[in-house]
RNA sequence: AGUCGCGUAGCUCAGUUGGUUAGAGCACCACACUGAUAAUGUGGGGGUCGGCAGUUCAAGUCUGCCCGCGACUACCA
């Protein structure tokens, strides 16, 4: 039986795909694919979840590319590579669409909707484009196992959140602390970085800044050096410290400098009461704060209410020779807890800079994420007040005006609150904003502030400042730092491990490894896992009212037990979470806050309702993905499921996911959870813009690969960038790869497949062995099996990009533009021989192979081709190329010298066409002879690819020349490589002796091998190795040079020339008539030609070659024709009638 | 603002340990070829290798500073 090979009208790879997805889906490839390689090793993968409430976009495809390719090549080399999908379905985004699609904002949650409904929407919602990302995973070919997802809502998801949090708290490093948000007052709650850097939300604002002299305690003066030396009034010496929010001065508790940065005392006077002052500033800084001219002027001359005020420099010093100084409080309101700390004194400060300010810093501990951190380092107290519930609080209260007197604790009050200076202010809002009742035009706080320093001499300088800051975007109005309870993981105390484990990851790109990610971890801050939100995983923590005592709930069924524990004691009346079916209970919010357990002492202790941050979630999932420990073993886990061989996804992920990922593992298992790790980067639109919806610029997914096929836009990504640099998405570029390398390939496969059909070619011959085949089949194996070689260890490496590129230069440069050009003939001319059994073998496993190696990047194409091919030879017993090996390859048949003189073949038929070109001498104009001066060495290489260079530009003969030869001019330049080291400084005199070498010169060391220069008065001996020798010309021919390659070329035309030119010529017209005349390739003809001169003695000369070359039975030359077909211009200057017939 | 990455032809990208005419594809122009024809070849135009300094005999390549773009981390006096 001689089945055919497919043949195509033309390529139109999206009805290709569409057949291949259907035949997946009948022959359940994927499930396939992963039951042949069952008890395989495991290649472990981790897809990290997307979000189904959002659409997919082209951005998805790449990274989904990326993971698809090395999964599919894993599995070719045998892995069982296990796929699970995921969703990721927590969180903020969920939140807010939900939000957006009730028309309600989160202060309505509880009040015109439950938390019961609000979190039933969210769920209802957050596979809302599930359809549309299954879709997209089917259309575009990412083999994922979607039917049985890990889904991040889920009560085993969840349970398995909950145990890892037990661990990490059994460890202790599970803790609530205080922390520095950015909380929005007008809106009532904390804000996520993620809500801050939404467009529009940095915005410049004007505020009143102030310098304010913090006045250095008088018996300070005793115990630092600097003091006792340099100032000579005590009583007056100031620490100055700039602030862009007056307000928070109030709750100054220390001042902090550089310790290595430079600071000088200055004496001069208050600009606004004229006081002597002697104050402390960074050198840098001294001259933005006065004026230079003004610098060591008479004091004596200085008139109270002067402008320009004198000053002098009495000192410098070093910032760690101030640490440790004392000074007075500056508004003395409120006096910070002793028990919380020191305070009112200088402190190092790794942050501190001279770039503006005065290079000392005023810590607020309390509003200020910087100064909280070196506040607490230095044990300074923060300025805390107590409330009426007892409850530590800042000054400022969440609406965002100083605490009222009322509100406090009494004996608090009465301790360390000054009642007269204090309730001026108290309940005053710090930002006029958050107060309905005034303006902008309103004084402000900071101002009125900033007037009661002036007036007692505290205020250096007060101006106007513009500096972009921080706006909510739901209510517009700044946001305020402000301290909020959070719970933390501290994950600084594993900081070195973090970094040790890293080290053992392969980054892909490295610098995201080192830079990036490393930097992070160098920079290390507690996690802060707290989400005052709804939608989420529990926090799993009770607490008893007074936070002494607690406990962490590790599995659903400790809950159960201390839920029963709690109906004894009179908490609850009844357990909702003892059925061991899963479905029966919800671990979410608001089910489980009406959890109320029991302590050891018999106390009702309430959930946190807290929920933790959802990159936990999605950094969990590779124990939560096997609900483990509950479902799976340790032993199971570490088998496998767990670390991933190889993960893969955005570089925006790094401080996401990748770091959660690592950090749970490093956490609970001591491990790193992934080894190798591809972070792409972003998909911009075609100017290099970022996608957005809002510009709309972003690219719909669907319509690229409807358009162009899913093969083309996966090949186009992959292969223009390195997919960690930013992809500037051009559909054009598409279009480019699908005509470049698909077209390509087509035209290869569709030739191969039209002449293996007429021969019937369907490889049942023995392999024809390789000594047996010719020099060009010889050289493209030998090329297709270094392919292999480089194109495994390119997926090896994770490098997708150079595997595209290698791929796609051998089909287009070796493959199509060379062996089929040049073996075109050996396919449709002659019989079925064992020249063209070679040539079909040698092409069909060039094909073979391309498809399998290309298969992971291109999966429907590569698919189609192999099934085209192995349905009719039923070479491999594989329905799918998905299901075959990976090619290994032969190194018996890679030959370097052949690759190496194909090259220069290729070389000198460039050569030669371009000196054709040149002097307009058609190809198809033979000519006598080209000529190569060369060594033996590569005469002898040259020889053996003689007739394919002969034949390729169609001259009769290659002559060589010995490089001795006298008709021979040549160029000499200086390697520079060699003599460079040996000489130094000398080589520009060296090259330029060299390079005006006369042709005796270059004759010379030619021949005695070496040759003595007198450069500056030094003799310098060069070997010929020190030279580079290149022809230039050849006396009396027509030459072109590339590198140390010089062709000549022999452009006299002979008469017999001239007449097989002219054979030629009129093999090619009729060629095309036929074609033009729809006859069959296998048809026979018969000729009529005019009659002239040439024309018949070129007949007469080349009969059986024209007859044989066009099917031609009778050839005949007459005066005239009837009925002619058309005119030919074979001959110059003429049209001469010519008639073909079928016969 | 800090950290990291990127910057080479109109566009997309290569460019080895520094070594002397800086390459390819696309696009454009011209010419050719044609039993693969929506393919192909040859030639041409097109470059201050982001800028400036430095190291070196020699810098697209190494160092520093600056500019532009992007990401991340912050928004801090």
């Amino acid at each position: 039986m001689s089945q055919k090979y497919r043949e195509y009208k033309q390529l139109n790879l999206t009805d290709i795909e569409k057949e291949i997805r259907e035949k997946w889906q009948k022959g359940n490839t994927f499930r396939q694919s992963l039951k042949e390689r069952e008890g395989n090793k495991p290649y472990i993968f981790f897809e990290g979840p997307p979000s189904a409430n959002g659409k997919p976009g082209i951005h998805h495809v790449m990274a989904r590319t990326i993971k698809d390719i090395f999964c599919r090549y894993k599995s070719l080399k045998g892995y069982y590579v296990s796929r699970k999908a995921g969703w990721d379905t927590h969180g903020l985004p969920v939140e807010l669409g939900v939000e957006k699609n009730l028309g309600i904002t989160k202060e309505d949650i509880g009040k015109k909707i439950s938390v019961d409904e609000y979190n039933a929407e969210c769920r209802k919602t957050v596979l809302q484009f599930k359809d549309l990302w299954d879709k997209l995973t089917e259309q575009m070919g990412y083999w994922v196992d979607l039917d049985d997802p890990y889904i991040t809502f889920t009560n085993e998801y969840i349970e398995t959140l909950w145990w890892l949090l037990g661990e990490i708290y059994k460890k202790g490093l599970l803790y609530k602390g205080y922390t520095i948000q950015p909380y929005s007052p007008a809106a009532g709650t904390g804000l996520s970085s993620h809500e801050l850097n939404m467009p529009g939300c940095y915005r410049d604002v004007k505020d009143t800044t102030v310098v304010a002299q913090f006045k250095i305690k008088e018996q300070q003066s005793k115990k630092n050096a600097i003091l006792t030396q340099y100032v000579k009034d005590i009583t007056k010496a100031y620490f100055l410290a700039w602030t862009t929010t007056p307000w928070t001065l109030p709750s100054n508790t220390a001042l902090a400098v550089g310790p290595n940065i430079d600071y000088v005392v200055v004496e001069s006077f208050n600009p606004y009461t004229s006081e002597p002052i002697t104050v402390f500033l960074a050198k840098n800084l001294l001259y933005s704060h006065f004026k230079k001219e003004n610098e060591n002027k008479d004091f004596s001359e200085y008139n109270k209410g002067d402008k320009e005020i004198p000053f002098k420099v009495l000192a410098e010093c070093k910032g760690k020779e101030l640490i440790g100084i004392e000074y007075e409080q500056l508004m003395p309101w409120i006096q910070p807890m002793e028990s919380e700390g020191e305070a009112f004194k200088v402190i190092g400060g790794d942050y501190v800079t001279t770039e503006d300010g005065t290079g000392i810093v005023h810590i607020a501990p309390t509003f200020g994420a910087d100064d909280a951190r070196v506040a607490k380092l230095a044990n300074i107290a923060p300025l805390h007040l107590l409330d009426k519930n007892e409850k530590t609080q800042p000054m400022v209260d969440k609406t965002g005006k100083f605490f009222l007197i009322e509100e406090l604790d009494e004996d608090y009050v009465n301790k360390y609150v000054n009642k007269e200076l204090y309730k001026e202010y108290a309940g005053r809002f710090v930002k006029n904003a958050y107060d309905s009742n005034l303006t902008d035009k309103d004084t402000s706080l900071d101002v009125d502030l900033c007037v009661m320093l002036k007036q007692q001499g505290l205020a250096f300088k007060i101006e106007k400042h513009t500096h972009s800051y921080p706006h909510c975007w739901r209510t517009d109005k700044p946001v305020l730092y402000y301290p909020l309870d959070s719970w933390f993981i501290r994950t600084t105390a594993i900081k070195d491990r973090l970094i040790e484990l890293n080290k053992t990851i392969n980054w892909k790109p490295q610098a995201t490894g080192t830079g990036r990610f490393g930097n992070w971890l160098e920079n290390l801050v507690d996690w802060n896992l707290s989400r005052s939100r709804y939608w989420g995983t529990p926090l799993p923590i009770w607490r008893t009212e007074d936070g002494k005592e607690e406990i962490c709930i590790s599995s659903v069924k400790q809950l159960s037990e201390e839920i029963e524990k709690s109906i004894k004691a009179g908490f609850m009346t009844e357990n909702k979470y003892s059925s061991s079916n899963y479905d029966d209970f919800d671990l979410h919010r608001p089910y489980i806050d009406s959890v109320i357990l029991v302590s050891q002492s018999g106390k009702p202790m309430k959930r946190e309702t807290d929920l933790i941050d959802v990159w936990f979630d999605s950094g969990a999932m590779p124990y939560a993905q096997r609900h483990f420990p509950f479902d799976c073993t340790e032993e199971e886990l570490k088998q496998h499921f767990f670390p991933a061989d190889f993960i893969a996804e955005g570089v925006d992920q790094t401080r996401g996911w990748f770091f959660t990922l690592h950090t749970i593992a490093t956490m609970v298992f001591d491990s790193v959870a992934f080894k190798n790790v591809v972070s792409n980067g972003l998909v911009l639109d075609k100017n290099g813009n970022k996608m957005s919806k809002r510009l709309g610029n972003a690219v719909d997914p669907f319509e690229m690969m409807n358009k162009y096929g899913a093969d083309a836009t996966r090949w186009y990504m992959i292969s223009n960038s390195q997919p960690w640099d930013n992809l500037k998405f051009d559909p054009d570029g598409i279009d480019e790869v699908r005509r470049k390398l698909f077209g390509t390939l087509y035209n290869t496969y569709s030739f191969f497949a039209l002449y293996a059909n007429i021969d019937g070619f369907c490889y049942k011959e023995k392999d024809i062995p390789i000594a047996e085949r010719p020099e060009i089949d010889r050289w493209i194996l030998s090329e297709l099996n270094t392919l292999i070689i480089n194109v495994d260890k390119a997926f090896n490496e994770y490098e997708p990009t150079r595997a595209a590129r290698l791929i796609s230069s051998f089909v287009d440069e070796y493959l199509s533009n060379w062996y089929v050009r040049l073996c075109r003939r050996r396919f449709w001319k002659g019989e079925y021989s064992s020249d063209k059994i070679s040539a079909y073998q040698t092409l069909y496993r060039c094909l073979e192979v391309i498809a399998k190696l290309s298969s992971p990047i291109a999966p429907f194409f590569s698919e189609n081709m192999f099934i085209n091919l192995n349905s009719v030879t039923n070479r491999e017993n594989h329905s799918s190329v998905h299901l075959t090996d990976f090619p290994t390859a032969d190194e018996n048949l890679i030959d370097k010298a052949l690759e190496s003189r194909m090259q220069m073949a290729q070389k000198i038929c460039s050569l030669v066409l371009s000196l054709r070109k040149r002097h307009n001498l058609k190809v198809r104009q033979p000519l006598a002879s080209i000529m190569i001066p060369c060594d033996d060495k590569t005469q002898s290489e040259i020889e053996k690819v003689r007739n394919l260079i002969l034949s390729e530009v169609n001259v009769k003969e290659i002559k060589y020349l010995s490089l001795q030869n006298n008709v021979l001019s040549k160029n000499i330049k200086a390697n520079f490589k060699v003599l460079g080291p040996k000489y130094g400084p000398m080589m520009k005199s060296i090259a330029k002796a060299i390079s005006e070498f006369a042709q005796s010169d270059i004759a010379k060391i030619e021949i005695e091998g070496k040759y003595t220069l007198n450069i500056e008065g030094k003799e310098i001996e060069l070997a010929l190795t020190d030279v580079e020798i290149t022809t230039k010309d050849i006396e009396g021919w027509v030459v072109a040079n590339e590198g140390n390659l010089t062709v000549a070329l022999d452009v006299t035309i002979t008469e017999d020339l001239k007449k097989e030119a002219v054979a030629r010529e009129l093999v090619n017209r009729i060629q095309n008539i036929r074609k033009d005349s729809n006859f069959d390739v296998t048809d026979n003809i018969i000729v009529e030609l005019q009659e002239e001169d040439l024309l018949k003695a070129s007949c007469e000369q080349y009969k059986d070659y024209i007859c044989n070359e066009t099917l031609t039975r009778e050839l005949i030359l007459k005066p005239s024709i009837d009925n002619p077909t058309t005119q030919i211009d074979v001959i110059e200057d003429r049209q001469l009638d010519i008639r073909i017939t079928k016969c």
